[in-house]
DNA sequence: GACGTGGCTTGCACCGGGTGCAAGCCGCCC
DNA sequence: GGGCGGCTTGCACCCGGTGCAAGCCACGTC
């Protein structure tokens, strides 16, 4: 066997647990699965997947170390036009790869098939938003409501597209649904306060 | 002493326990105070607690009664213009009555003593949501795409000024501040799916 | 004014998510 | 080959949240 190096070995075991909780979880919904059976079925022990997950939705939404990579390229080669608001449809594009509607889809299952779930829809997101919101931080130090206006309303556009887009296809491309969704939306500067 | 009745009795009940935790929470931060501290002060038990509210946080957010149907009023005197962004920013307007920050400045001041408490702030207006998202699915039954953008812009907008307003008056009243953020945001109807 | 119904409270027992700790295992580097 | 240090694991614990069943007491009825 091969050698079996510990930066290799941590990433499997991440996505075994990863893989294990979303498969069960779409097999019998949320509630009916304990951490433990995660922590089983990927192999390891209960202590061992928090030690990978801070909860258990976020065994389920993490997003792989890679795509988290790519996240974060995509943010510094982000362009830095006049208009921010576009700016930042551009990374959000960019976080949707075309074609590759796997994993976006089983994900997608799990809040069809046990609504309950909507809830965590947001979270799921959430690290998206956090590095959409480094970005416009670094671009708008002086004005915070501008800041979380452009995150928050991002987020928004992402959960409702992800929301209504339909992983039978009925709805077409996720990344179509998402332009269509940034497209009718926009954010402009906030006045200043009043002076 | 007057005759207590039961829907009297159960007002007062409520909000003593809100006020409970909401103080307690403000003193020591909000992992500090579990629900049986909430309880013991607001001199019920902690069941008792759990038969009010449905969670912990929800014991800091929850709408007073009487303000949810201030708010079941206002969603059904909502005006229908052509613009429905408009009609709904004239809603999200009304919940927030211009002078009275008491709470409002209460619950701010939690956010900014306890950052951890950031991630619920979705939470506090999800109750505000929920009655846009009633509105806007009657509006447009037959575009979901629309109407998750409009629930989920307009509690962004919600979040973003709250988050940036501070209780201390620094950045004026947030009625304005809010004003200024949906100001600064726009939802039109997507247009619709390629045929 | 007595009485029974039913809502509200409460204690109890239980589940399960999340954490600190300390011991052990083993890849890695000197 | 040997020690250092990261990763795993079991254990004990805290606390949020829930089902259940018993008790209490306001309220409507006669």
């Amino acid at each position: 066997m091969s050698e079996p190096t510990r930066e290799a070995q941590r990433l499997q075991t991440w996505r075994g647990i990863q893989a294990a909780a979303i498969r069960l979880v779409a097999e019998r919904g949320f509630a009916a699965v304990t951490v433990e059976d995660v922590a089983a079925a990927a192999g390891t022990s209960r202590r061992t997947f928090f030690n990978y997950f801070p909860t258990k939705v976020a065994a389920l939404f993490d997003p792989d170390p890679e795509l988290a990579d790519r996240l974060q390229e995509l943010v510094d080669r982000a362009p830095r036009t006049g208009d921010a608001w576009a700016d930042l449809c551009w990374i959000c594009r960019g976080v949707v790869p075309r074609g590759d509607d796997e994993t976006l889809a089983l994900r997608r299952r799990l809040v069809g098939d046990f609504p309950e779930f909507t809830e965590y829809v947001g979270a799921a997101h959430r690290y998206v938003e956090r590095a959409l919101a480094t970005w416009a931080q670094s671009r708008f130090p002086a004005d915070p409501l501008h800041v979380r206006l452009l995150t928050g309303t991002a987020g928004a556009a992402l959960s409702a597209a992800f929301l209504t887009w339909q992983p039978d296809g009925s709805t077409g491309e996720f990344a179509d649904l998402l332009d269509r969704a940034l497209a009718s939306v926009r954010v402009d500067p906030p006045e200043p306060a009043q002076r």
